[in-house]
DNA sequence: TGTACATCAGTGAACGCGCGTTCACTGATGTAC
DNA sequence: TGTACATCAGTGAACGCGCGTTCACTGATGTAC
């Protein structure tokens, strides 16, 4: 890992952008904070993202990837029941949330991403979809009407969005002691109120 | 409303905020655009406000304080049942959020806000025990345990604070052709899923 | 295997800009007598 | 009622700073022959 050429230097960028978004939040992120924490020219990173918004946008899609796999993987390892596994994937929400506070505020709270970006889309596409066919199982499993879907996946979606949004703004911090530095008592007090959503969803 | 003293200036620089920040998003704003879009010279508002966080954290208290009005009108309004009280609660806090949406954004998604703020924090907190007091009025009507207070507030908050957070970020838009710029449809769908939820608070 | 050359990745100096903050000031308001 | 004066609210010029962007450059890599 030599002098001039660095070789990996758009993974070095996407992790410095991770530190700095986590230590001093998106309003103070810069394209020159960015490449002095990656130990680089200032001028370095246009080569790889053109400007500060193509980068927290490749961010942004970086994360989407990420939650849709953790997605995938806490559905397939979850019981063959329908609501299990929707109740799998909302916690899979959480807990990317949780271990990923950066991605996370990016991805849904930010007007720095670029919104016409292709791969920002269907990133962002993919994991909506993983959301909405474990809600459809449930509701073809309980042979609900399937004219309820939107309202239902909108209800699932609001609950696991505003547990994880007011958890990693610290907003749950004063009021019920959940903060994303107790990963657990947070993933804990999630699945509580998954398994108190669960059955509303499925009835 | 003569030259020099401009009689309600801080006022004046609220609304300033909101304008800008429903503009361009809290990420462009700064203490001398909002002293432009008053009419005013840039050194005023530190007469009023000290610098940007202290007119923001303002900002942000008037809002706390407009949503628990909101939130007690909107239950005395309803009939006596508790759920649909707590659900009369909810729906204000949605309604807010989409009347609001500079304000919402600012006090829930913002680390440009004094934390240390007593007013700020007395604000938050107000808002805070309305939502608290509905759902303990359900509890005390259904007989249900106490004990399963956090879990089912933490539910319903995140219910509400999801929903409200999607439509004004325009999460929704794509999906489900909701967006703050017809907050009736908004407002119905909000209703929708409050009425899929109300019950499961209950039981 | 060696050489020439095109392409790529990163450098560092330079620029103009808008920002926050400071400060001496000035115009208006209110109060004491 | 009038006058003097303190206090308050807003001005505008000035400063230093970090930012994004540009650009000629240079060091390294890869490929053609």
């Amino acid at each position: 890992m030599p002098g001039y050429h660095h070789g990996a230097l758009r993974e070095a960028l996407l992790a410095a952008a991770e530190a700095l978004l986590l230590e001093q939040g998106v309003d103070a992120f810069t394209l020159r904070a960015c490449a002095r924490r990656a130990g680089v020219s200032h001028a370095a990173p246009a080569h790889h993202f053109g400007d500060a918004r193509g980068l927290l946008t490749a961010f942004a899609t970086v994360g989407f990837e990420r939650m849709a796999a953790l997605m995938q993987r806490h559905r397939d390892a979850a019981p063959p029941d329908p609501v299990l596994q929707l109740q799998a994937v909302g916690q899979a929400y959480i807990d990317f949330a949780l271990a990923n506070r950066a991605h996370f505020q990016l991805m849904f709270g930010s007007d720095r991403l670029d919104p016409g970006d292709a791969q920002l889309a269907a990133a962002g596409q993919a994991t909506a979809e993983m959301l909405g066919q474990a809600m459809a199982a449930v509701m073809a499993d309980r042979q609900l009407p399937p004219a309820s879907l939107p309202q239902r996946l909108l209800l699932a979606w609001s609950a696991v969005h505003g547990y994880a949004t007011l958890v990693t703004e610290g907003q749950c911090n004063g009021l019920f002691g959940l903060s994303p530095d107790n990963p657990q008592a947070a993933q804990a007090a999630g699945a509580a109120m998954l398994a108190l959503l669960g059955p509303a969803l499925a009835a």
